[in-house]
DNA sequence: CTGCATCCACTTTGATACTG
DNA sequence: CAGTATCAAAGTGGATGCAG
């Protein structure tokens, strides 16, 4: 291309030798690590991320994977099996991003306030803040795993030997205990603690595991 | 003149009731990570970033300093004593921002490769660096001071207690030991363990804190 | 349908110049 | 020192087009 262009593209850089730098080239545009956000909560077909992303352009979304899959960090799949078709998925460097997202949403979560008109609790958002307020000391040794359904999502929480994976959809294998909600709406994380706490929850499966289920998913104190 | 668009479309919200998405909101533009790791590092004047930020158009930094003190990320104070002037600082809430920004150093040090020409090494990245490395085991109920100075720059670890505390400039009080690495251009903190290590420091105080310093601050292994 | 590409209005950025 | 002003270029958001 021409000089300008090359030029240009130089400057997405920040020409440091910087963590934190590289972290925010790769990425720290606009967008980038929401997609992220959904790709650790599953593998994500193109219409998947439309859907999960409202608002986002679809040259964005798609310039957003392109950029994610040349870097490395997420990969291009032909579905599997039942359906068929592209999916993205996170790659093992994509993984790694994991500790830097729960920490980014975790501040995130204490600038929050209330929720305002208009704004949606997407489910990848719920599956993330499951592994951002787990308690791993609550759930040493533990073996368990729970589905919860509302307004028409679903997702899970397994733990194994104390080890949680999170996502959306349902769980691979049978939940232990399925924690129903009833909302038109995605209510947020604070709200399905409520309303299990209070038994408004309607619990199919192991109904000893609710205790269980809000020692090891207790926000901190607020 | 379509002022319906300019309030939906202009607008920076995801519109999200998410951790992370609000995080990206108030820091995630351009500049405004690396703006904040400075401000970690040390109170910076505007003429700081300005030379700590090669690249940062004034008027995007004029805009990101605005934003962080309307969002009570940073404040605008007027400098102490001896200087005058203007400076800024995190608050409370800003500080809360260290382990995201920690996390997506770490992964980003992964991802940094060789250094390329061209790219420099801030100050603040290796005060940074200090704190993504540090081993709080290696050092539990350590009291000791440290105080690294190469290229013209100077920076400081401080470990009380176990607890540890970096930054640009010098140490408050005197370190108990003074590493000083020959270079023209600021070294990597890999080439700066390593000048270490390998004796081509000049050590003034307890040299016997060197092999602390060394134990404390080894990155992970690679 | 899915999985993008293209067009266009508008916004943000980057580079430079300039001011109290 | 601590910013503002200006302007071209790149990026974003929204709508639409279109092939498989």
């Amino acid at each position: 291309m021409q000089l300008w262009y090359a030029k240009c593209m130089g400057s997405r850089d920040f020409r440091q030798y910087c963590g934190l730098a590289r972290a925010l080239e790769l990425v720290g545009e606009r967008w980038g690590l929401l997609v992220i956000r959904e790709l650790l909560a599953r593998p994500c077909r193109y219409t998947d991320l439309r859907e999960s992303l409202p608002g986002i352009p679809t040259n964005v979304l798609s310039a957003r994977l392109k950029e994610l899959e040349e870097a490395g960090i997420a990969e291009r799949l032909l579905a599997p099996a039942p359906q068929r078709g592209v999916v993205y998925a996170l790659t093992e460097a994509g993984r790694g991003l994991e500790p830097a997202v729960l920490a980014l949403a975790r501040w995130g979560s204490t600038q929050l306030g209330a929720q305002q008109p208009g704004e949606l609790v997407p489910a990848s958002t719920l599956a993330l803040t499951l592994r951002a307020v787990f308690n791993p000391d609550a759930a040493h040794g533990l073996n368990a795993s729970w589905e919860i359904r509302t307004a028409g999502i679903a997702l899970y929480a397994t733990v194994s030997d104390g080890q949680l994976a999170t996502g959306v959809g349902s769980a691979p294998g049978e939940p232990d205990l399925v924690i129903a909600v009833q909302a038109d709406e995605v209510p947020t994380f604070r709200e399905i603690l409520q309303a299990a706490g209070e038994g408004k929850a309607e619990l199919t499966g192991r109904q000893d595991l609710l205790a269980t289920f809000l020692r090891c998913f207790a926000p901190p104190r607020a």
